[in-house]
DNA sequence: GATGAATGAGTCTTCATTCAT
DNA sequence: AATGAATGAAGACTCATTCAT
């Protein structure tokens, strides 16, 4: 694949009709599909066209290029995993465990669907499109850092720049190798308790 | 690229000369420098062959295919990274802060050579190659579960199978993060500090 | 070559637009006249779209490989010639001599274009494709079989398998070999007064 | 393969010492051993010199090129058919059945050991060594010319070069195909009988 | 005589992308 | 807007053959 520097113009057609939005999806749609069903060599760009019911044409109408395509997917994944945890994170929940909740959002967003993400994953890195997937986990710290801003940290002092990072990076790694390994924890509650074990011995030790 | 399945035979020909010899560490070499210093589509056979001044039919006389580089590769840069952390988790050092060592051995051998290691990161992962990156840390790990085994459990019982594998992933996770984000925190001080915080915070609860 | 175990699909586009059609002529155009005129070492995927004025890519939208293009044109070519034999086998011509109608047929058709048709038939076999060969004279061997179905064994009764078999292998084979040997007989009367002679020696000898 | 011309110097040295005819045969009893039961594609020098356990230098110390290697292997095979047959045919047996014999040796000369003679058939073929194979055929033929001389024509005059031809094409040529589609009658009784009433049938039609 | 490391032209095949219709 | 035929650079890999040791 030889890409184009950066496309910064993800979009090549702002999609103004139905008919085009229908079809951005529709991509989208076959996209998505073939992470999941298929081997990592079937995503390309005359595959996805065909999937997608279009022709290819037609695909370059709505992407500059197959690059395009993938951050695009990765973004639409990654706001939804965002959303969710942010939510987690922010919401004073009734039981008070939050790290629980943000945690469980984390593993069923970047694990959900298994294949899809993981192979969507590796495509990323492999495209160099490694930034694109810090985004959301970098947001969270944000806001985790944001003193107050979160019960998790509720009781102590704004974490540092470098915790923040060692933090986020610690629950989304353990997370992303179990699913690049295809352990067997991922699903189960036990690495659930573990991770919110390891985000409050964390946070303990950080205290003292 | 297409794979052979399983490229069990890594080594096409056993080197029986000296200049046999010489040659697969030439291709070792330049393998590995494509990966530091050019793009990630460097990284084929007829132009390993060409930085490594050789034909491409003689590269191929000690390795079966692309892919068996990578493997080989890969092999070789655990294989220091094991060794160091092994002997930081297994030598009970006079100021007896054995994570410490295995945590600035583990940031040393994954992410001493950045670009290099990244790279090799990504195709690897591209190639379905991932399960070759967690053998040395499931070593680590089988060791640490050992109780008694090693100073940094000294105090406590063994490690469930869970525990083991989110503490030696949490660790790994940032590293590997911080490498392929490019993080400016790679290699100061303060993330040491930070992991080995993370490591004594998440044992701390561990034994609580 | 190493060729895919069966290349079901010969067609890998169904051609629907005009330009369509004429490339696939093209490419067998080309296809055959390399056959015809050049060393077998040409008849390789490069060569064929470069005679055909097209591009490789082009090349690979109508075959799915090297293979196909060459059991494609096996199958035109038989298929004249079976055509042609039928017609001869199943009409009673005036003067009653089907025989020599048939083995004028299949010289005409497997001996015409002496070159290229040997140069298939060598890359055929060598390739493995010889059962595609076989099918034809299959079938007029199974059209001879069934009684009275052709005036060539109008008087006698049906002939068992093996006689089939040999029979049309004798006149096929002794065609092939004066191919392959770039005999001058070939395209002689003799040959075929004496293919003729072969035929209906063995036939009477069956009689007996 | 790119093959030299024609390689008139067959054998690059004349074997005079011991160990070099040991060589030449170790080399010609890999060669025959892998047409045997390999797959085609293996029939290559580097192959055939590891498997007779002598290096691909040595190999070129007694062949010139790869299809040398061929060639006589198919003179040696030729070579014993031949006089299978000659003696056949020669010989007036006590039942005078001199057809059958010659047939049966044929059979067994051309059929005997399948695969690796259809695969040596094939690779001459595609190499272009179809006129080596013809040679043995066209002997028999000459000698069954010469009147008198065989016991086969014993009642007849001399049959016509074509008629030579094709009788001599046609018994090769039904062995040759039966051989290349792999069919069942190869080997049975009832493919001699065939064979024998083929040669007499034509033989009667003759001498019409 | 033997060795086997090295050579490199040659072959198939893929796939992102364009553009005339 | 959509189509899809055409493009062609690029890449993995093979194998006959040579020649320095």
């Amino acid at each position: 694949m030889r890409l184009r520097p950066q496309a910064l113009d993800l979009k090549r057609r702002a999609p103004r009709q139905d008919r085009a939005l229908d079809t951005v999806d529709t991509i989208f749609e076959a996209a998505a599909r073939i992470l999941q069903s298929e081997e990592k060599d079937a995503f390309n760009t005359n595959h996805i066209a065909e999937r997608a019911g279009i022709s290819i044409g037609t695909l370059y109408q709505y992407f500059p290029n197959k690059n395009a395509i993938l951050i695009a997917l990765a973004r639409r994944e990654s706001e939804r995993v965002r959303k969710a945890v942010l939510q987690a994170v922010t919401t004073s929940d009734v039981g008070g465990r939050p790290e629980r909740i943000a945690v469980r959002a984390l593993i069923h967003g970047f694990a959900g669907r298994h294949r899809a993400r993981r192979i969507l994953l590796e495509i990323l890195l492999a495209e160099g499109g490694g930034a694109e997937l810090a985004k959301p986990v970098e947001e969270i710290a944000q806001i985790l850092g944001a003193t107050g801003n979160s019960p998790v940290l509720a009781h102590g002092k704004p974490l540092t720049p470098v915790s923040l990072f060692v933090l986020t990076r610690a629950v989304i790694g353990v997370i992303r190798e179990a699913t690049t390994e295809g352990s067997a924890f991922l699903g189960t509650p036990e690495i659930e308790d573990e991770l919110v074990r390891l985000i409050q011995g964390y946070l303990a030790k950080l205290r003292e």
